[in-house]
DNA sequence: CCACAATTGCAGCAATTCCTGCAAAACCAT
DNA sequence: ATGGTTTTGCAGGAATTGCTGCAATTGTGG
């Protein structure tokens, strides 16, 4: 916990004791810790200029049992910045211990961090496209995946799409999916631990020569392998339920670029339905606040 | 920029032809090469349950020179990712190509942040009680909210919890709730603009005398006024679509604190449900991880 | 300028890590 | 089962990396 400050805390206590060439290990660690934590001794020390026997003295000087027990340190401090929120890292004793929510809501930080990077987003305009296109949108979701299936499914109906949610009901998913044409796309949705149904209809769909998109956690995932496209949200799971939040806001990301696609549509029909919502009340109108322009700074 | 992609092509080229013990050494780097990047061949040998030559044949048969080679890789991938988050945080959306997806992302992640910061964990406690306690609980949500109430629901039944998702669907939110009792949980989630038939419902509720959790975008929503106890999740929404990302994750949190609170029950459960599982193929089966305890750290 | 101390780099040795031949085990298709 | 193929782990040698004695260098105060 504290093991990250101890580096730090180190280099300065001992500073002063440093001869000049540690001085400038010192110096090249602390503006570069992310770079030589992966280095060797004799690699960090051709970086500074200075021999490797140097690096490995400095390592000992301020304490460790060697050279890799300084990199560990380093390395362990990369990883605890990649996974900690600054934020909570700074404030002070608010927090006696982590609690499960704060556990939770940050492993989805991370997540959405991590589905950031991954994501490619010449693969997310490409299933812009074709969902912009497609006459008829099917979307496969099964049990969690299920809610992500709906939320798409709304959102995509609102801007005027043809769509279904296919979930395993009253017919098979495979009932459901006769109808399905080479012109249309089937978007699958599904995490570990991957319901073999949702795999079987897509795989059905992808035989029948819709286009496919998966939405999916990894490259290697069942439904990745018979995509046509496949974006990646990542969903780390450390209990028993799956953490969606980053799935979530891709679909999120989605159905917003599809609807900035074809904004003169997606705003005629939308102020159609102001009409309607108004008329039937179906907002709540204590606090009505209107529609609201994209702000954001 | 294609260095770091390499890696995840590479596996899904080559994840087809790879032995099993191959394919979980796979599954391991997607999921967790934030902290392979730091080890030997033989420590993640041991952590993935294979020999240490396994591994270097691992990262033969992807195209590497040797192990070293494919560690460089994974390393440049995590330097990347260092890069590119602490890019994005500090200059938010001033980006040159600041892409949709980014900032959809991104404006999740600022709602899950703040959401951390105003919840409050014991209230978050009490509310974990009231579930776990309850003989009954109704869950009010409509529109894009379903999905969430859905969700909840799921787990909440998962966990052998008698739940019941409430939308306006056959019979109308009031007619479902005329079973209500005043020992029984309601539950209502609702975010701007809040659905009339929610809060209609949740204040009928609230009238019988049913004990009333709000899961809500803030205290002075109509759903916390009327609730004991309110749950904060954040939804800024900067698009014509609502960021969920938060509150889902809140409802993960409270789903997963509800498991803890009655671990023995639950594990019991859960075990009888994995044969079920297991009996009727529910899940593929190509990858099957089996059950993974809660790990990190 | 000299003597002395501190620091540095080299070179060779020690330790770790990685690679590969080989036999046992697992797998698979008869 | 059975024979053949593939996969796996072990063991030991190869390569890399880290450590340290020693001599050369630098620096310093007199």
């Amino acid at each position: 916990m504290t093991v990250s400050e101890d580096l730090l805390q180190r280099i300065k206590a001992k500073y002063g004791d440093l001869s000049t060439a540690q001085k400038s290990i010192a110096q090249y660690l602390l503006d570069n810790y992310e770079k030589a934590a992966f280095l060797t001794a004799g690699q960090l020390g051709t970086l500074v200029g200075v021999s490797e026997s140097t690096v490995v003295r400095f390592a000992n000087t301020l304490g460790y049992g060697g050279y890799p027990h300084l990199q560990k340190e380093m390395q362990e401090h990369l990883k605890r910045e990649l996974t900690t929120v600054s934020r909570l890292q700074q404030s002070p004793g608010k927090l006696k211990g982590p609690s499960l929510v704060h556990q939770i809501l940050e492993n989805d930080i991370k997540n959405l961090r991590r589905t950031m990077e991954e994501i490619s987003p010449e693969v997310f305009d490409r299933v812009v496209e074709e969902i912009g296109k497609a006459p008829n949108i099917f979307i496969i979701g099964n049990r969690s995946a299920h809610c992500l299936a709906l939320f798409l499914a709304m959102y995509l109906e609102l801007l005027g799409k043809r769509v279904k949610a296919v979930p395993t009901g009253v017919t098979s998913i495979f009932e459901q999916l006769t109808i399905v044409q080479t012109e249309d796309l089937v978007i699958g949705i599904s995490f570990p631990r991957y319901t073999s149904k949702s795999v079987e209809g897509f795989e059905y769909a992808a035989r029948r020569g819709a286009r496919t998109v998966a939405i999916t956690d990894s490259v290697i995932s069942p439904l990745a392998q018979l995509a046509d496209l496949t974006l990646i949200a990542k969903s780390d799971l450390n209990s028993f339920i799956e953490a969606f939040a980053a799935p979530l806001s891709l679909i999120t990301a989605l159905a917003t670029a599809v609807g900035m696609r074809e904004r003169e549509n997606v705003l005629r029909s939308l102020e159609h339905l102001e009409e309607i919502w108004d008329n039937y009340r179906i907002f709540y109108h204590g606090l009505e606040r209107g529609w609201q322009e994209p702000i954001e700074k």
